[in-house]
DNA sequence: ATGGAGATTGAAAACGGTTTCAATCCATCC
DNA sequence: GGATGGATTGAAACCGTTTTCAATCTCCAT
């Protein structure tokens, strides 16, 4: 790989000149530009990223650390962000914590060594605001929120509202049991469901029951077991997302409890596989493109300096009303 | 960010000596060693992964190019693949080509330029070989067959006998009108499953029946339809993988054709998805795990100057019998 | 002719590590 | 007592860019 001193070499300049025509940092006489071009073009030569990083203290990357590129929630997040980063001339880095703070942290340090512009993350850490502050470089908070006093930016949906949207669904197909599978409390975007779910409880004489669930599809086959065995009168189930949604219905299933007429279910997310289901979930939409573009534009714009005037942003979600759910009608309410 | 000038300052040291104690590449006196891990420790100092790249020209990275994340076989193979790679010290790149050739140049470009170690790829190129000869790292093939001559690295799973034990198995559950949705040919992959459902066919006197179909859902969404057209009496559909699997499943399902009594459904790869699909995915199976580690630990090994005996890794797969398929008992066949 | 101003350019110093090479020190051996 | 040799160490070059700063050149107004 040839180096940008045998360039200026063969085109009879400096690296300097190199350097510029490159950059286009200065004006270079168009005669040594073409000149110089011209030695490019015909050597194949490509800058060193690596030294090019160095030089600038930057690197154009922006890393995005998600609990797991299994759920597809993620990995949809995942390519908004990218589309938009590529956009803005970044390269993304994408890492999997596997909801370990450990190797969160480690991917966090790697990315600050590595020059990374800016991390992206949906952080599993207990103690958010202390990761925030030690961090040098800029960070976006994805669907969690952070505490008021660090006032550090994030991009999430309205997850309260979300929660209460699903209660009040349910309770306007006229389940009277609804029970929640929670997701860990220690998520914020859990805690807020819960709130929404529980507030619409009390509005409307409920009285809440519920069930902890990790947000993946084995916890979600188990807790699906046992929520039935614990609540044998259920007759609506508000999952902790889509993928545990999917677990519930495959459950249900396998014991021909017929859906939504005997029990009901309401999923959270909105993935595209949500659709696909059969039945079709009826689930709460978030906005994830708009989440992972939002959040990529604010890395970016902050990177290039660009204050950013609005430091939270919360994107409102929508009730999208599929199979696994059955509004009641007038008629049939006694 | 302190660098290690500052710590060779601090520990009355030169450079050199604190480099030495940091990698361990010559022995260093006790005291001194003591006195440089104090002043490490006291002052957080943690190396630049940069300049340690441009100097080593290693970054100890590993860079993971797939047409598209948003297909859990990819995703799930990512996994496979970061775990092994972090295991043996290495970072995972992971690029999203969109199938789009062009993308997938400028990824492998970027990696290159950014001193990554070496490179593991699905690649979407129709001319794969230029690609493989004109990669001056360590690069395995992932999921594809080189032609012969390059002898590149590469791992898949015997995607021939895939096509044929799907197409037995639909025969021993007494179909009589199959037909296959094929992948876009130019992938090796989908051509061989597709040579091995014709050699079956050819084998059991059934003519072959074939639809074109992209990998993914919303094709699989279009193509069933128009199967289910052109072929009115089909009585089984072999999916070009589980992603349109579940499309097909979907389409059925809407149009209320009892599975499998009136048609069965054969996937391909045995996502984590097609066990909880309702109905039960029956699939061929590709040990995706066991791919990503050994495509992953091959690179590692390269880079690491282990020359591979064995270029090309065929690996097993298996029928995976669920609820989309019904044997046909022997007492049924007249 | 002279003095700037503005346009081009190159030398050299960063950026923050690693590595080569030679120097120094000290113990050991004839 | 001097030669030998191994263990430690540091100076300096190097990795491949960018950027600062000063030098040179050109052109034009005085």
């Amino acid at each position: 790989m040839a180096t940008i001193r045998e360039i200026a070499r063969q085109a009879h300049v400096s690296p300097a000149t190199v350097s510029r025509v490159l950059n286009g940092t200065a004006a270079v006489d168009p005669q040594t530009e073409a000149r110089v071009l011209k030695v490019i073009r015909e050597t194949g030569y490509r800058p060193n990223e690596v030294a090019r990083s160095l030089s600038k203290r930057s690197s154009r990357i922006i890393g995005c650390i998600v609990p797991t590129i299994a759920n597809p929630f993620f990995t949809e997040l995942a390519r908004a962000i990218e589309d938009e980063s590529f956009r803005r001339g970044y390269k993304l880095i994408l890492c999997n914590s596997d909801e370990d703070p450990a190797k969160e942290e480690a991917y966090i340090d790697m990315l600050e060594r590595m020059n990374a512009d800016g991390i992206i993350i949906t952080t599993t850490h207990e103690d958010m605001d202390a990761l925030i502050k030690a961090c040098p470089i800029p960070m976006v908070i994805l669907d969690r929120a952070p505490s008021q006093e660090t006032a550090a930016y994030s991009v999430r949906a309205d997850h309260y509202q979300g929660g209460r949207l699903a209660t009040e669904h349910l309770v306007d197909c006229g389940c009277q049991n609804i029970v929640m599978m929670c997701g860990p409390q220690k998520y914020t975007s859990a805690a807020k469901r819960l709130q929404g779910y529980r507030d619409v409880c009390r509005e409307k004489g409920l009285v809440p029951q519920e069930v902890d669930c990790d947000f993946d599809f084995a916890d979600g086959l188990l807790k699906t077991d046992s929520l039935l065995r614990q609540f044998p009168d259920v007759d609506g189930i508000l999952a902790a997302n889509d993928v545990v949604a999917l677990s519930v219905v495959k459950v249900l299933a396998a014991q021909k409890v017929p859906i939504p007429d005997q029990i009901q279910v309401v999923g959270f997310d909105n993935i595209y596989l949500s659709q696909l289901m059969t039945p079709a979930l009826t689930t709460i939409g978030q906005p994830i493109t708009a989440i992972g573009t939002m959040a990529a534009a604010i890395v970016a714009d902050l990177v290039e300096g660009q204050a950013q005037p609005q430091k939270t942003r919360v994107l409102p979600v929508e009730l999208v009303i599929r199979e696994t759910s059955c509004l009641q009608n007038p008629e049939d309410k006694q």
